[in-house]
DNA sequence: GACGGACCTAATAC
DNA sequence: AGTATTAGGTCCG
């Protein structure tokens, strides 16, 4: 029986400048999480937490299954409420032991379009997903809207992971197992269930992964030092086994570069991975003068010199720095965002003029020669963004 | 090896 | 009310 102790809240110190769950739990790298009455719940790990915060706390709240009546008892093991885990795992899905103001100042001081967006979006940390859950939730990110994706995977564990427990009423499952999603007639019962073309994708992947790769193969592309050392991994060596680890996860069927590196981003800790995809695109050209007019075509050496450009200006913990400007281009935050202008061009040249002092980032010893398309300064047109009176995001043209 | 289309769907925009 | 467009891309020819 599950004493009282685990089913009371608890709280832990973070200020809102360190974490803020509403902002990083709905900007589209986890799909789980719901808000249900004022708290935000999700199954991780065979439990299911519940989050609240004020500006001086997150406090959290552990059920576990064999607590809720019907549900069958948790295969996880624990040894008495002495030795649960659930704050540690807290602070590992929430990679607590990055000091997130520290990398706010570091971002600002190399980047003036950093330094102007960043303000309204405080708070906005990278989580620590499973690695797993990252791959098939991302093969169904493609050519789709956080809403449908949220959608997607919310059916993805009703129907194929286990129920973990009730909140308010509604069945919580936790993220299936790629064996679950094994069966001959997954395939045609996601597609059933709207996940297009998809369906596929993930059947093809889950049997790779279940059945060829060998046990342990995707955790074994993770960042060996990410979760020790917080600061200076040994850049070097770092880039090159991350580009193993996309290398690799490119093999996998739906699996192309951006979805890739959103595994190596947020599942596998590699902080430096940039996802480049319509909005980071966007914001590539529209604040950082990225693919002049000859190659304003989006290929492979665009999406590579679009991640050099960002780990040249934010360093090591440049995926880091991208989500805090992606998540200020999404439209659900428009209401809290800035209308999408350029930049003043001065703050531009300024800032182009002082590309981040290496020592200053204490790390990014990568060479910086392959920064390619970068930019002359004229050429406005393009980049011109209509400046409607109206409220909503600019119109953007279509990049595909 | 680069490039253009097709590909599922559901919500929103005209 | 019906149709076109869009949304965190990938695969194929």
């Amino acid at each position: 029986m599950a004493s009282k102790a685990l089913t009371e809240w608890r709280k832990l110190p973070v200020t809102l400048a360190e974490l803020c769950i509403d902002t990083t739990l709905r900007c589209g790298q986890s799909f789980r999480w719901r808000k249900i009455k004022d708290e935000w719940i999700c199954a991780l790990h065979g439990r299911i937490l519940a989050l609240k915060q004020d500006p001086k706390y997150v406090h959290y709240k552990i059920t576990w299954p064999d607590a809720m009546p019907g549900v069958a008892k948790s295969s996880i093991k624990r040894n008495g409420d002495a030795l649960d885990d659930s704050e540690e795992l807290l602070r590992r899905y929430f990679a607590l032991n990055v000091n997130l103001t520290a990398l706010y100042e570091q971002w600002s001081a190399a980047d003036a379009n950093f330094r102007q967006k960043a303000p309204k979006f405080t708070g906005v940390r990278m989580l620590s997903q499973d690695a797993w859950e990252a791959l098939i939730c991302f093969i169904c990110s493609s050519n789709n809207n956080i809403a449908r994706i949220s959608q997607m995977v919310h059916k993805l564990c009703q129907h194929y992971g286990p129920l973990i427990g009730y909140v308010d009423g509604e069945p919580i499952h936790d993220f299936p197992t790629p064996e679950a999603l094994c069966a001959s007639d997954v395939e045609s019962r996601l597609r059933e269930l709207g996940f297009g073309y998809r369906a596929r994708y993930i059947a093809e992947t889950a049997r790779v992964i279940a059945n060829d790769k060998p046990v342990g193969w995707l955790e074994g592309l993770r960042n060996p030092g990410y979760d020790i050392k917080v600061e200076n991994g040994d850049g070097e060596s770092t880039r090159s086994t991350y580009k193993a680890a996309h290398e690799e996860l490119l093999t996998l069927s739906g699996v192309g570069p951006k979805v890739a590196d959103c595994v190596c981003l947020m599942g596998l800790g590699w902080a430096e991975s940039v996802p480049v995809d319509t909005h980071v695109w966007q914001i590539a050209q529209r604040d950082y003068k990225m693919g002049k007019a000859k190659t304003k075509t989006f290929n492979k050496v665009m999406y590579d010199a679009v991640g050099d450009l960002f780990r040249n200006i934010w360093g090591n913990y440049a995926g880091w720095a991208h989500s805090v400007l992606f998540t200020a281009d999404l439209r659900a935050f428009s209401d809290k965002g800035f209308k999408q202008e350029p930049i003043e061009e001065d703050e531009i040249m300024k800032n182009e003029r002082s590309p981040v002092k290496k020592r200053t980032t204490a790390n990014s010893n990568r060479n910086n020669s392959d920064v390619a398309p970068v930019k002359k300064e004229e050429e406005a047109e393009d980049v011109k963004v209509s400046s409607l009176p109206s409220p909503g995001p600019a119109k953007r043209r279509r990049i595909k």
